[in-house]
DNA sequence: GTTCTTACA
DNA sequence: TGTAAGTA
């Protein structure tokens, strides 16, 4: 695989670990009260860390920021919570698609007559031909596709 | 000082 | 949703 576990598991660790904070100041960073806070999350639509034991204060992480951060945005817009919370949620689905998509399309870069191209998986039901794109000083992407395998180097 | 829950304007 | 009270 081009792209090793290292980077994903990275980014995870930052979402999870170190991006954490208390109501206070996911307060400050939105611009959403704490009141608020507390309510919507009674309402289910924002969660934040187990409280264990004596931990009486609420934690979030980088995803709560994030998703609160958006309804935010849309409250500001002149939605209702309710709408906004939706429009959130259609707005999240979207880019998980589009993530996946491109997380299982995009197999890595290799380089293709000295050039790097990205290696977008067989181009067809045989498995004889392979798919690579590149994009030129435009900014058009260019496809192509080579007869596989091919003498393609991984540039892993 | 901050956060929590509950209650009321 | 803001604010106040009384805690932890």
């Amino acid at each position: 695989m081009a792209f090793s576990g290292e980077h994903h598991l990275r980014m995870k660790a930052l979402a999870s670990e170190l991006f954490q904070f208390r109501i206070g100041e996911l307060a400050t960073m939105t611009g959403v009260s704490t009141r608020q806070l507390r309510y919507w999350e009674s309402k289910g639509i924002i969660s934040s860390l187990e409280r264990e034991g004596e931990q009486d204060a609420r934690v979030y992480n980088y995803t709560a920021y994030v998703t609160v951060a958006a309804i935010k945005e849309f409250l500001d817009d002149g939605y209702t919570l309710k709408g906004a919370v939706k429009k959130t949620k259609e707005y999240q689905e979207n880019w998980r698609v589009l993530h996946d998509v491109m997380h299982n399309a995009v197999k890595g870069v290799v380089l293709l007559d000295n050039k790097p191209v990205v290696d977008l998986g067989f181009f067809n039901e045989d498995e004889t031909q392979r798919l690579y794109a590149t994009i030129d000083k435009n900014n058009q992407v260019k496809y192509l596709v080579q007869a596989w395998p091919s003498d393609a180097k991984s540039i892993e």
